[in-house]
DNA sequence: AGTTCGGCACTGATAATGTA
DNA sequence: TACATTATCAGTGCCGAACT
């Protein structure tokens, strides 16, 4: 379950492929079989209290529509299973949130966002194509130990938490270990968004040297992979990862860039046979207030020699707060339908 | 309106704590 | 001690808020 917004952008799609142009007009004793029972009353009532807030999902609702009548397969469509509900498993990711005629339909709106990896999975992980792994330390530890030291003191002694009942421990990497984060988490946020300088300073500096150390990790494991037996997987992790296909061929739509947009991402065995990457390269961006790798990759058409550079780039930064757990969101610099390897289904 | 930094909801695992 | 319950955390899904 994810938030109102983003299930009523699901429905809206999931509404206008059964063709509904006026979802609000349809009840629930109408659409129930037609979502086969994926959608029960409760959804359905907080779908109708939603979809009139936000013309979005009007326009998503038109996406819905206009796949209906001008992708083939889903013409005269009656029945959409509703999957965006449940939760997916982590491994076996078939992005969707909808299937139709046995095709996955993914809907995304408005959201530049990728993936949110752990930085593990994208920089270790994925370019030596290995198996996602968990339970990893703080990516800070991992990369800058003494910045993250040097900033942790500071943000103890600015807590107070250096001294007194609460204290955590001195070495960060103790503090990692412990299962007591939860007080210099909440301790940062109440200081709200004035910290003195120094503490922006040091943080920045870590930030850089994370960077920096992830862009060599991952071109250091890369360069290694690509020359070995296991490059085929390594590129295929990164098809996956990057460019969000799967195993199957399924239907990606929504509003990107602030237009409409449905695109068909054909299977990774498909891909891998008509296009090949160029060149990957990980770039440390020290520019920024916050840890951030750019991604660049090229890929040409084996046939046409039609060549494309998809720009990326990743986030590395707490999810929950600052020393809470660390994320790696990777970010696309382009719009969906540009890329020449996804048919764009015209709407 | 685009960019920049950031947040929340959820799951599944495991530690911490409570209770018989 | 042995087991049940709760709390915490990492990881990943979804964008948001606020600044330029």
């Amino acid at each position: 379950m994810a938030t109102a917004k983003t299930e009523c952008s699901e429905l809206s799609v999931g509404f206008g492929l059964l063709g509904y142009d006026k979802p609000l007009e349809v009840s629930f004793k109408q659409v129930h079989p037609k979502f086969d029972n994926t959608l029960n009353e409760e959804k359905f009532n907080t779908f109708v209290n939603t979809y009139p807030s936000d013309i979005m999902f009007a326009s998503m609702n038109n996406v819905g529509i206009r796949l209906r009548s001008n992708y083939k397969s889903f013409r005269n469509l009656n029945l959409v299973r509703w999957t965006g509900g449940d939760r997916q498993a982590a491994t076996t990711s078939t992005a969707k949130d909808l299937l139709g005629a046995n095709i996955p339909i993914s809907v995304k709106a408005e959201s530049r966002v990728v993936g949110n990896p752990s930085p593990y999975n994208l920089f270790v992980a994925t370019p030596q194509g290995s198996a996602q792994a968990q339970g990893m330390t703080s990516w800070y530890l991992e990369t800058a130990p003494q910045a993250y030291q040097e900033f942790y003191a500071f943000a103890r002694k600015l807590t107070g938490l250096d001294t007194g009942m609460n204290t955590t421990p001195e070495a960060v990497v103790e503090f990692e270990l412990s299962r007591r984060k939860k007080p210099l988490i909440r301790a940062i946020k109440n200081l709200g968004e004035h910290y003195p300088q120094e503490f922006q300073e040091l943080y920045i500096r870590m930030c850089q040297k994370v960077s920096q150390s992830s862009a060599e990790i991952f071109e250091n494991y890369l360069s290694k992979s690509l020359k070995s037996r296991i490059r085929g997987a390594v590129l295929e992790r990164i098809a996956k990862m990057f460019f969000r296909m799967n195993a199957v061929e399924y239907v990606l739509c929504g509003i990107d860039g602030k237009n409409e947009f449905a695109v068909l991402i054909p299977d990774l065995t498909t891909w891998l046979q008509t296009w090949q990457f160029e060149d990957i390269k990980a770039i440390p961006n020290l520019e920024k207030e916050q840890s951030v790798v750019d991604f660049e990759i090229l890929c040409t058409n084996k046939t046409t020699k039609h060549a494309y550079l998809a720009k990326f780039h990743a986030e590395i930064r707490w999810s929950h707060g600052k020393f809470s757990s660390v994320e790696g969101k990777l970010y696309k610099e382009f719009n969906w339908s540009d890329l020449p390897f996804f048919s764009v289904i015209p709407l």
